[in-house]
Parts: C-alpha cells; structure tokens; sequence
DNA sequence: ATCTTTAACGTAAACGTTTACGTTAAATAG
DNA sequence: CTATTTAACGTAAACGTTTACGTTAAAGAT
C-alpha cells in the first residue's frame, strides 16, 4: 500500500541503509547512486514515515499546548505565535482545551506523554503538585507560559500582571481621577485575579487616595456579562466614580454597555481602561484604551525556550515580558 | 530511560505477549496473572508508547485541522467543536494555520501525511487540484468544513452562504426596508464573497427592489477596516441608504464605528445586519443582529464524518447546516 | 487409560526507520 | 608490488509494540 524505504530501495538495487543515508545526508554514497535513489523518491513519490522515524530518534516533533477556558482572542495570539516558532522548527503543536477542568488537564497529559511529545507548553493555569510531579516524573520539558510556579522550578514567559495593573492604575490617576474603581473579574485567580487587584490597591495607596472595599467589585469570571454585574454594583457603591481599571477587556466593554444602558457616556462621565488590548478593543464605540499584553511575542518566546532544552537539554532562565499601554478614546483627562 | 513493555514484563515475570493482552484486554490470560501485571503496571507507572503502537496499528489516533486566516473567533469556535469529538474518539488534533497561504498549505499537508494523521478536516479553503491530488493519492480521509468542491467528491459540511444571505437581506426587507446595500468584503472570495453576494441581489431581484454596482462595495477583506472603507463609499453611493447587510460581523462593527463618527445612528437612522454572530456581535452598541452559523457543531459534524469514514472505511454523506437569525438591536422596522 | 480440547501462556516476526558494524574494491602510500 | 587507507556500500540489530503461531499442561470425553 503506502510506498516504504523497502520499496525505493529495491527500485534503485540498492540497500535500504543507502537510501536512508541518501534522505538524512549522511555521508556514504556517490553522486550517481544519490541522483538515481532522488530520481526514484520522486517518481514513487515517497516520503519517510515519521511515527518509524520518531520510534528510535525519540523525537516526535511535536509539542503539546494546554489552553484553559480563555477569550478565544486571547488563546489564538498565543497559539499564533506558538505555531510560528513551531513550524519553524519543523515541528507542529497538538493543542489541548482543558476547559479549565482538572480531571481534563490530567487526561490530556497522560495523552500527550504517550503520544512522546518532546515538550509542553502551559497555558495561564495554576500548575498543581499533581501536574508538576506526573511531568518531572515522565521527563517531559515544560514551559509555562503567563502563569508561574512558585513552589517548582519550571521556566516561565510571563508579564508582571501586578505592575502592570499599578501602571493602569497610575495612568488612569495621572489623567487626574480620584474615585477610581475596579472591575476585578475573580479575585481568587492566582494569575488573572490577585495580583492585578493588589497593583491597583498598591497604586491608589501610593498616590494617597482612599480604598476600600466598595472600589473593587469581583465576580466569578471575567466575561462581558460579568462586566455589566460588576459595574451596576460599582456604581451603586460609588456613586461619584469617575474611572474604572477592568481586569478584562470583556468586562470593559461590559461595563460601557452598562453605562450606555443607564445613560452615562464613556469617557465623558466616566473613564475606563480595560486589560489584554484584544482586537475587540479598537472596534468598541468609544474605542478602549487597555494595557497589552505581548501575547504573540510571548507564544514565540515561550516556543524558543522549550526547544531551547529540548534540543540542547539544558535549564533555561524564564522571561518578564514587558507591557504597555495602549492608548484610545475611553479615558479622558479631567 | 523510560519504561517500556519489557520492564513490566520481567518485573511480572510473564512475557511482553500476555502484558500486551492485558493492557488491549484481548483473551488468553487468568486472572491472577492480570491483577499482578496491572499492579507491576500501576507500580511502574507504565504507559503504552503510541508512537510504537501507531507503527504497528498504522493508527496514529491523530488528525489534522487546516484552517486559512480567519477571524480568531471563527476558528476558535470551528476548533472547539471538532476537538470536542475528536476526544471524545480518543484522538487529538494537529491544528495547522495555513495563513491562506498555497504554499504552506502544501507544506502542511506533507507533514500531516508524515506525521500518518487518521484523517484531515479542510476548513474555509477552496480546494485547489493540487491539494486534492495529494491527498487522494495518500489516501488520506478528508472532510471539508465550510467550504466545498465542485470538481471532486469530497463529503463537505457547511451552511449554504447563497441561501443565508437571501435570508438576511429578506429579513431587512421585511422589516419595512427598500434602499438596502451590501458590504461585501471580498467579492472573489468562492466561499464568503460570491454567494453571499449572489443571495443579496437574489432577495432584492425576488422583491422588485432596485439594485445595481452601487449597492453592492466590495474590499480586499472581511475586516474591521474594511468595514469602515466600504461604509464611506456605500453612503457616498446610495445617500439615501437605510438598511445594510455587512458579509462579516467585523465588517459590521466597522460600519458601525464608522456610522458613528459621522453622526449617524444605528438603528435610528441607518439599520444593519451581520454574519457570523460572533461573540462580540452582543457586545457592540447597539448589539447586533447577525446571522448565525452553528460553527461549534459544524465542527462536531465534520469530526464525526472524518472518524465515520476512518473507522467504517465507507463513504459519507455531505451536511447542509442551518443557518438562523439572531435578532438584536442592530435593525429597525420602518 | 488414551485422545481431544482448551486455557494460558511464550516465541518470534512484523511495522518502517536509523545506525553501528562489516565487507568489498579501488585508491594511495611505501 | 604489497600494505594501508578509504569511499561506497550492505547486513542486521534496535526502537516498543501487536499478533500469528507454537507449546504446555490440565480438563473433559470416550
């Protein structure tokens, strides 16, 4: 059925060691034996059978990708760059929707150690005990990407979602706002959640401004529809607030649907900055200002460093990705 | 290094055949034989290698996904309903950006067909000679999402764009409308351009309405900007305009922003409906009415159908999806 | 008591490669 | 002209499985 080496071989009368020294160039053959077997590849139109190859090189190239429930925007920046490095490598990614589900993540790694990936990408997940020793344990290289370990050495590409949230914070007090509050999706998110809610804290306490808790409004998610909750409690708590940090561009375009709803315009009553710069951000009426995240940049930085140690099997220092600002039409100077 | 068959096998001490036919549960073992070798195996941490398997079983329980650039909410939907049921079969995917790029496409395909994948779903792409020839001479499974072909018998999923679009433009018809333009976006486009066009000027025609070049502008792409782009035109071409039908949501929004820096009001003076119902279509002001294509299950489908025609070996049926309209607040009645 | 069946294994080939090692003949050295 | 090197191959083992086939001993049939 399906052309082997075996059968290029015996078409050009010579040894299947021949042809396979021929397809990797290696050294061992002349010009006329390398002409002829190419002649033959070409007319038989084979090509060499990875799974074989991957059996005694140990290589699969291929990499696997665990994405938890993100944006849809979010995850294929990422995935965008992951791939481009990928591909460059020659290698393709399997990429993995755990759903944020635990049981699911497990399944998905044990499917992926099976398949012999060479290495993993993790995705703005919290990477548990169970995770962390089933892949040291296996001896797959892992990197993880926007999210960070701090009881295990694993290498991270990530921003400083703590300083960045200050930044926002810090940009929005320098426009002259004083009653600033924050839509903070779900505090209990190690990675998305608190460290964005203690740069905003630590920004107000720093320029001296009061906060507590009726600043902060959370809720389970950072959807569009938890932005519209999160913001008619805000307003109820804070009736005089004149700029709002969401922690998603999903809640601030939730949130200036709200104000659309209740009569208030954005920016001219109330200011917003929103979190992440996903395309969604130039298309909203007024177009967000938002702070931005490198994603793709970080997929391929995340990419290189796992073929950093796959191929020359060594440690890897992790990366802080710089953030910035992205400046349009939803915060006004007061 | 890592463990394999044979480690069971001695620590059991039984052969790697009865190993191999417990793990497969194939007959010919007792059942004290089983629970040690299932204890040496749990003890072990053993896992089967798939790559060996997959040599044997000529099974690499994998299939390839081909998606062009799209919007990001497309493919994640597309993605996310064929990952769906190719897990649930045991199976992952190999997810391959082609870019719309020819050249990738091709390069994609060789290494899908290495890399022995089940099968292949086409998504969004005309299939060219070129690609069919290679992948009928491979033999490999192939579905197409979204897309289909008029030369060669490849079993297809998609909704059918013509017929949509007469719907929609129906719809703003019946909601009182009589000066009604298209967005087109790119009007070569096989799978979004023509037939979408097609089925605008179809309704119009159907309703004795008046419609020529002017109506109708087209662009490079489907995008935000092109959205803006065409709007300016179309209102420069037909002032007296009240009712769009926009070939993609993004263009939509763009038509939208657009609309709104020029102090025209949606619905109020100018109404608008989309195609895609992505998710940012309920998160604009005004939200959007669009037409909704069932992506995540036409992703379900053409999964299916792959593993249909993988493990059955028979030909499979085509599937017409139904498209439906969903109705915001981006259309008024006249 | 002998023959046949069958349960419970083990042996070895096969899948399509790569690669260490062996072989041959020509080329070079002396 | 003989000895040594080397280019150009071929042979066969190995990778980790599955599976056809062979073997053994116990159970059942006669």
């Amino acid at each position: 059925m399906a052309i082997t080496i075996k059968d290029v071989a015996k078409k050009a009368n010579v040894s299947i060691a021949t042809v396979s020294r021929i397809i990797n160039n290696k050294p061992g053959y002349s010009k006329e034996t390398e002409i002829k077997v190419l002649e033959v590849i070409k007319e038989l139109g084979y090509s060499p059978n990875s799974i074989a190859r991957g059996l005694i090189s140990k290589r699969t190239h291929t990499i696997g990708v665990l994405v938890p429930k993100l944006s849809s925007m979010l995850t294929n920046e990422i995935i965008r760059g992951i791939e481009n490095i990928t591909h460059q490598y020659g290698s393709s990614v399997i990429v993995c929707h755990t759903e944020s589900n635990g049981q699911k993540t497990m399944q998905y790694l044990q499917l992926l150690h099976e398949k012999q990936v060479d290495g993993i990408i993790f995705a703005s997940t919290s990477l548990t005990e169970e995770y962390y020793q089933f892949i040291e344990n296996k001896g797959i290289p892992i990197v993880l990407l926007s999210t960070k370990s701090d009881q295990f050495p694993v290498p991270y590409v990530k921003v400083d979602d703590e300083v960045a949230a200050y930044t926002a914070t810090e940009y929005l007090i320098k426009k002259g706002h004083r009653t600033i509050g924050m839509l903070s999706g779900n505090r209990d998110d190690r990675i998305a959640g608190k460290p964005r809610v203690d740069g905003f804290i630590k920004a107000l306490k720093n320029y001296q401004l009061s906060v507590n808790e009726d600043h902060i409004v959370s809720f389970h998610g950072f959807s569009f529809h938890d932005g519209v909750n999160c913001f008619q409690q805000l307003i109820h708590q804070i009736p005089d607030v004149t700029a709002v940090f969401a922690a998603s561009d999903e809640m601030a375009l939730g949130m200036i649907s709200a104000a659309y709803e209740m009569g208030i315009k954005v920016p001219e009553q109330i200011s917003v900055i929103g979190y992440d710069n996903l395309s969604i951000a130039e298309m909203s009426i007024p177009p967000l200002t938002s702070v931005a995240q490198p994603l793709c940049e970080m997929g391929e930085a995340a990419a290189e460093m796992v073929f950093e140690v796959i191929e020359n099997n060594q440690k890897v220092n992790s990366q802080i990705c710089a953030h910035h600002i992205v400046e349009r039409k939803s915060v006004r100077s007061l």
